[in-house]
DNA sequence: GTCCAGGTTA
DNA sequence: TAACCTGGAC
């Protein structure tokens, strides 16, 4: 009796009411462009550059990034000259950033790219998730910002944001949840801005939205938040 | 000194 | 579901 859900395979009813969509992406944009960081990847959407920074940032944090962005575009500017490297130098770049599975296989994607796609970064989501290293998430971030389509991501800021304002209650951790996260992120992503929303999807839950003291006070959602006000000393 | 974050893969 | 690395928080 530990399972008992309404037997609804797709249900549509559990997304965001259109009213609180706009709520949240204009909130959001609006706060965005006060408090939003100038990070250098925001201000390109070369897709190599894109590909650099998502791969650096996957499980390393945006101040530890910062200087390696510079220093590795610089050393390689692109993904023929990232391709031509040897493999190890290319390891060794990419200290001290850590998970070293990292720069192999970023320099097999670049290898990849130059051998089957013309040098080019692939843009859909089929042959991007095909090399390994590009999940879910990496995915929707390139899609995104490197070539503006419409598609939702969600790594682990999204994923406690989305969880606290839309679903409250429950275990983040759980398939199922993590799944209606993808769909409510993918409800959310409007048609224009794509490249500022996602990115201040990210910003907020670094910011205000975090995982330990949210800063409740200061949240432009708070209204429309289901986990509001969030007990940061619960337990 | 211990713990924790953080996507993807096998 | 653990393994992968490193630095920062506690």
């Amino acid at each position: 009796m530990s399972k008992k859900r309404a037997a609804s395979p797709r249900r549509t009813d559990d997304l965001p009411a259109p009213a609180d969509r706009r709520r949240f992406r204009t909130s959001l944009l609006a706060w965005y462009g006060r408090h939003g960081r100038d990070l250098p990847w925001r201000r390109t959407d070369d897709p190599y550059h894109v590909l650099v920074s998502e791969i650096m940032l996957q499980q390393t944090q945006v101040d530890r990034v910062l200087p390696k962005y510079d220093e590795w575009l610089q050393r390689y500017p692109s993904l023929s000259a990232l391709a031509r490297a040897p493999e190890e130098q290319v390891v060794k770049a990419w200290y001290p950033l850590g998970y070293n599975i990292r720069p192999r296989r970023l320099h097999a994607i670049a290898r990849e790219a130059v051998a089957s796609y013309g040098g080019e970064l692939p843009s859909d989501e089929a042959t991007l998730r095909s090399f390994k290293g590009i999940g879910a998430y990496t995915a929707g971030a390139i899609r995104s910002f490197a070539f503006r389509q419409r598609a939702a991501i969600v790594d682990t800021n999204v994923a406690r944001v989305l969880f606290r304002v839309f679903v409250g209650t429950g275990d983040p951790k759980r398939h199922a949840v993590k799944q209606r996260l993808w769909r409510i992120s993918e409800a959310l992503v409007p048609r224009r801005h794509v490249f500022d929303f996602n990115q201040a999807l990210m910003d907020f839950g670094a910011m205000v939205c975090v995982a330990r003291k949210p800063r409740c006070l200061v949240c432009p959602l708070s209204r429309i938040c289901r986990a509001y006000p969030f007990d940061a000393d619960g337990q």
